[in-house]
RNA sequence: GGGCGGUUAGCUCAGCUGGUUAGAGCGCCUGCCUUACAAGCAGGAGGUCGCAGGUUCGAACCCUGCACUGCCCACCA
């Protein structure tokens, strides 16, 4: 029987039970439509949302936990509000991570991965990835989130491996993939190229070294004079080729055309002119190493200097760094600086402050590397990005930010961007589809959507291919995945025909309406419908793309939204609708809106991060108090845009709160199982919609059902704008404030099971009954997104274990039905208009005034809590309503059972000299015996007088304003005169109480 | 060097397009083991909304300046 609930709520009791249940029962599985059925729900209410996939590699921190309560709400509680939800997991093979991690694996047992060869090492990888990279997601599993399982990928997946090796295909025979000798910022650590955004800089105390370059003069002799140049990374002079000074730069003006002898090298480098020197920066003169520089080759190039490296991939000097081959950069310097020392050409050091960048992944500081490597031209795609995120002629957006101000921050790094390298020099990711020819050393990239490696040459016909060695960048392939997921590019039936025969990249492409000329493959209408290979795969992605939400945060901006919204519309534009109309830019997006949440703190503020050791682990959390109360941490505090300070007490809070709900349940199912001992039954087939209240229901049934609708209003309304806060705050203040504090308070007098034989007292009891379930069960429902473990035991035990649907996720979200349509609710009877006294909410606010200040008086007057007093409650000429709400019989019997007094009214005032309390519209005189403290009393009431009299004056000032008369809103001056007329009533009271105090 | 935020009760945060005397949770004080819940109930204290001007009948909210603070971007050796 689950009626028997213990007396505390204990989460681990039923925690695991039901996180195996919703994924053993697949309740969230979202399969492919069949093609060219009619589905229900119609396919246009989906509601699709990818969740940013996790490495491989990584453990769940607060930041997912995060991440995944948000969109398990959104999903929840948009599967529950009718739409199609698909929520797909996945994992991300995340290229350098994993295969440190492995590496690491093999230092322990004394190997490397050249001992083991590339195959061996991918095949070891695999092995790791079976055996540990299905954690983070079993992580989520516990934590409830509502994804299909059966739809999880992994981006090294056959399937996405398809999508991945055809974008690249297409973005090479469209011209907009390169390769070339650049500079690249490359980690020595993880040997390999990274991109841009992968460095991050730290502001590091360095030192500014001033080197003296001997000049040389004609025939080549020293000339005893020398240029000084000024540098961060002396090592790097090994590699110098010139020395760049401004043309304008009076002191240097006799050094035009000079040479001068590279100091340790004996080199003779050239003295250039160049306007991009600062003449204010060190010594007005840079040297130009433009192979270990970005500047520096940029200057190279203008000024066709050689570029000489002088590092190898491990950032050692090379053979071409003479004596110093073989030595670490770090300890080339050192040396190079003692030997400059030594020869009297070092001119000086100065402290410098300046940004060192370092590699995001393993924290190696970056040496700038020239090394070959492949890139995306970048602008078109970035053109069409940009469309999609700026509004169009109309003001409408295709991608929508919330928060709002990162549209900014998107847009401007958009409209900045830099091509991306995306080659990396590991083993670890998708081989680049490129195969370089023995004999004529051109590249043969394979034709769109072909699936063979070419056999040979496309230049010169050679059989001697071997496949480029590097990968792609972990972030090519999870950029792709709103397509790839979706079965692309294998949904265009007759797809050879389609791809490299016209250049989206090519000038023409009209970037502003995003329609491209490249629409080779305007399918037939009714094409899901067609039995082709692809077919299933059309029909899913026809279903489900673009997604409606991204949910993420904002360190990944760049690296992947970005990218996605890149790769998205560049990739899908040529899809045809549905109806084989083109698609345009609007539903060629990934996604339609985008909500970047905020980073969870520690309590004080603080980024969490392993040296500082203030990583808070949510499983920990989560075992400590419950799943259910760390989502609704995480929610309650989810305001868009603020920084999130996990506070474990607020956590405790929480778990207060589904105690709270927990022992309301057993509260309820006490009653049921006292109900059911006098033969009354509760028809639970009226549960499931939403509860209504008639005219002739009891003050407490009408206005929580008012309530219950009034926050499903409140609470669909803060989820529909990412609110999570609103949300979560509105449904714990309606459970505990008005379902718990009061209802169940006032519904216990209903509650008669002792004098059931009375006709009127049983149907009382039943109604009474009815609605307690009925709106304790809209408000399981109403909670579920974002406390699904515990809502699920209640809801299942609500219908004593056997409920309609398998799930309370699977049953519809509390709507409001008053609120949003009076006149319907007028028409059917029910007295729940909110704009006259009549409005329960008006009486119930009355009723629960009442109460408080009678309590609030006995608790002055030292009553103890159980003793039933008589009271005298006094109306005044502010109070007609509250008289008129508390002259009805229940009404009254309310209040005096609640306050625990026997209630008498009165018209007249009462005499001064007793302890009575002022309430706006009545006074509250408790009857009671007993001393009064004088002082404490005077100072109340001095307090008070004083409170009354900043308000009255303040409002005083409004009202003799002529201003104010003349242009405030009517009823904000009648509001104004009303609460005047209050305040002086009270203040005349308090002073005639104090006046009424015993002098001494 | 650019750009974007933030500053409201002891703490963490709300406060929707300016409108009656600024709210919540936690913490704090007081009293209660009242048979759903002491992870509870009841009552209470606590804020000149960072500072200075301005606009307005009216400002926590709009404008200007300042202070403090956080973040992002940037090739200055």
């Amino acid at each position: 029987m689950p009626h028997d609930l213990p007396k505390a709520y204990d989460p681990t009791a039923i925690e695991d039970h039901w996180a195996e249940y919703w994924v053993r029962e697949k309740l969230f599985a979202q399969p492919a439509p069949t093609p060219g059925a009619q589905d229900q729900p119609p396919l246009g209410d989906t509601f699709v949302i990818l969740l940013p996939p996790p490495n491989v590699t990584g453990r769940l921190h607060m930041g997912h936990m995060l991440n995944q309560t948000e969109m398990d709400i959104l999903t929840r509680w948009r599967r529950m509000s009718g739409r199609r939800a698909l929520w797909l997991p996945g994992t991300d093979h995340a290229g350098i991570a994993t295969q440190m991690m492995v590496e690491r694996q093999l230092t322990e047992e004394g190997k490397t991965r050249q001992q083991l060869g590339r195959e061996a090492f991918v095949e070891r990888v695999w092995e790791w990835k079976r055996h540990y990279g299905g954690a983070i997601l079993e992580q989520m599993k516990r934590l409830g989130a509502s994804v299909d399982w059966d739809r999880e990928y992994f981006t090294m997946d056959e399937r996405l491996s398809v999508s991945v090796r055809e974008a690249f295909v297409r973005l090479y025979h469209q011209g907009l993939v390169y390769r070339g000798v650049y500079i690249v910022n490359w980690c020595p650590r993880c040997q390999t190229a990274i991109s841009d955004l992968e460095v991050v800089y730290d502001e590091h105390k360095g030192h500014l070294w001033e080197i003296r370059y001997p000049v040389l003069g004609a025939v080549g002799k020293d000339t005893g004079e020398f240029l000084t140049v000024a540098t961060t990374r002396p090592e790097t002079m090994l590699g110098d080729t010139a020395v760049a000074i401004h043309p304008e730069d009076e002191r240097y003006r006799h050094l035009h055309g000079r040479k001068l002898r590279l100091p340790l090298m004996n080199r003779e480098i050239p003295i250039i002119l160049d306007e991009w020197v600062s003449r204010e920066f060190g010594t007005g003169a840079v040297k130009v190493t433009p192979a270990h520089d970005p500047n520096d080759f940029a200057l190279g190039e203008r000024h066709h200097l050689p570029q000489i490296n002088v590092m190898d991939e491990t950032a050692h000097i090379n053979a071409a760094g003479g004596k110093y081959a073989g030595l670490d950069r770090f300890v080339a310097r050192k040396e190079i600086i003692q030997d400059l020392e030594e020869r009297k050409l070092l001119a000086g050091i100065k402290d410098h402050i300046h940004n060192v960048g370092h590699c995001d992944r393993c924290k190696t500081v970056v040496e700038p590397r020239l090394s070959t490597q492949w890139f995306i031209k970048i602008q078109p795609l970035a053109d069409k990005a940009i469309a999609a995120v700026k509004p169009d002629v109309n003001g409408n957006k295709a991608i929508r930010f919330t928060p709002e101000m990162y549209e900014k921050t998107y847009l401007n790094w958009m409209e900045n961007i830099h091509d991306w390298c995306i080659s990396r020099q590991l083993w670890w990711g998708h081989r680049i589809p490129a195969w370089h020819c023995a004999k004529c050393h051109k590249i043969t990239v394979p034709q769109p959507n072909t699936k063979e490696d070419p056999k040979s040459c496309a230049h010169c016909g050679s059989g001697e291919l071997t496949q480029e060695t590097d990968v792609l960048d972990t972030w090519f392939s999870s950029g792709l995945l709103p397509v790839s997921v979706f079965g692309w590019p294998n949904i265009i039936p007759d797809t050879k025909t389609s791809g490299n025969r016209t250049s989206p990249g090519a000038p023409g492409l009209d970037s502003e309406t995003g329609e491209g000329h490249h629409g080779t493959n305007l399918g037939a209408p009714g094409l899901a419908s067609e039995t082709w290979e692809g077919a299933k795969d059309r029909a899913d992605f026809d279903a489900f793309y673009p997604t409606s939400l991204l949910v993420t945060g904002f360190d990944i901006l760049f690296f992947w939204v970005a990218r996605m919204i890149m790769f998205g519309c560049w990739f899908s534009t040529d899809i045809p609708m549905p109806d084989g109309s083109p698609r345009p830019l609007a539903e060629s997006v990934p996604f339609r809106e985008v909500y970047i949440h905020a980073l969870v703190r520690d309590a004080n503020r603080e980024k969490m991060s392993k040296t500082k050791g203030n990583v808070i682990d949510p499983i920990e959390i989560v075992k400590k108090y419950g799943t259910d109360a760390v989502r609704f941490t995480l929610a309650s505090m989810a305001s868009p845009g603020t920084d999130i300070a996990f506070n474990v007490a607020r956590t405790e809070g929480y778990r207060a709160f589904a105690n709270k709900i927990w022992n309301a349940a057993r509260f309820i199912f006490m009653n049921v199982d006292k109900a059911a001992e006098v033969g009354i039954k509760v028809d639970p087939t009226a549960f499931g919609s939403m509860p209504t209240a008639y005219a002739d229901d009891p003050l407490e049934a009408r206005w929580i059902v008012a309530e219950l609708h009034a926050t499903a209003a409140k609470v669909n309304g803060s989820l529909e704008n990412y609110r999570f806060d609103d949300a979560a705050n509105t449904i714990y203040q309606f459970f505990w404030g008005s379902f718990c504090d009061w209802y169940i308070e006032i519904v216990k007098l209903h509650l008669d099971f002792g004098a059931i034989s009375d006709d009127l007292v049983y149907k009382a009891t039943r109604r009474a009954l009815a609605t307690l379930i009925q709106v304790f069960e809209a408000a399981l429902r109403m909670l579920s997104p974002f406390m699904p473990f515990l809502t699920e035991e209640l809801w299942h035990a609500v219908y004593d274990g056997s409920p309609p649907p398998k799930s309370v996720a699977l049953t519809s979200y509390p709507q409001d039905e008053i609120y949003s349509n009076d006149a319907e609710v007028q028409s059917i009877g029910v007295i729940l208009s909110r704009h006259t006294y009549e409005s329960p909410a008006i009486e119930m606010s009355i009723v629960q005034n009442v109460i408080t200040a009678l309590r609030a008086q006995r608790k002055e007057m030292g009553v103890p809590e159980r003793d039933s007093v008589r009271a005298l409650l006094y109306f005044n000429q502010n109070g007609s309503h509250v008289a008129s709400t508390l002259r009805t019989n229940s009404n009254k019997k309310l209040c005096e059972a609640l306050a625990k007094v026997e209630l008498s009214f009165s018209y007249e005032s009462p005499q001064p000299s007793t302890k009575f309390r002022s309430e706006v519209g009545y006074d509250v005189e408790v009857i009671y015996e007993r001393t009064i403290d004088v002082t404490a009393e005077r100072e109340r009431l001095t307090k008070d007088i004083a409170k009354y009299e900043k308000g009255l004056a303040a409002a005083e000032r409004q009202l003799d304003n002529e201003g104010f008369l003349s242009k405030a809103p009517a009823q904000v001056v009648e509001g104004l005169k009303k609460q005047a007329a209050e305040t002086r009533t009270l203040l005349e009271k308090a002073r005639a109480a104090l006046e009424a105090l015993p002098k001494n």
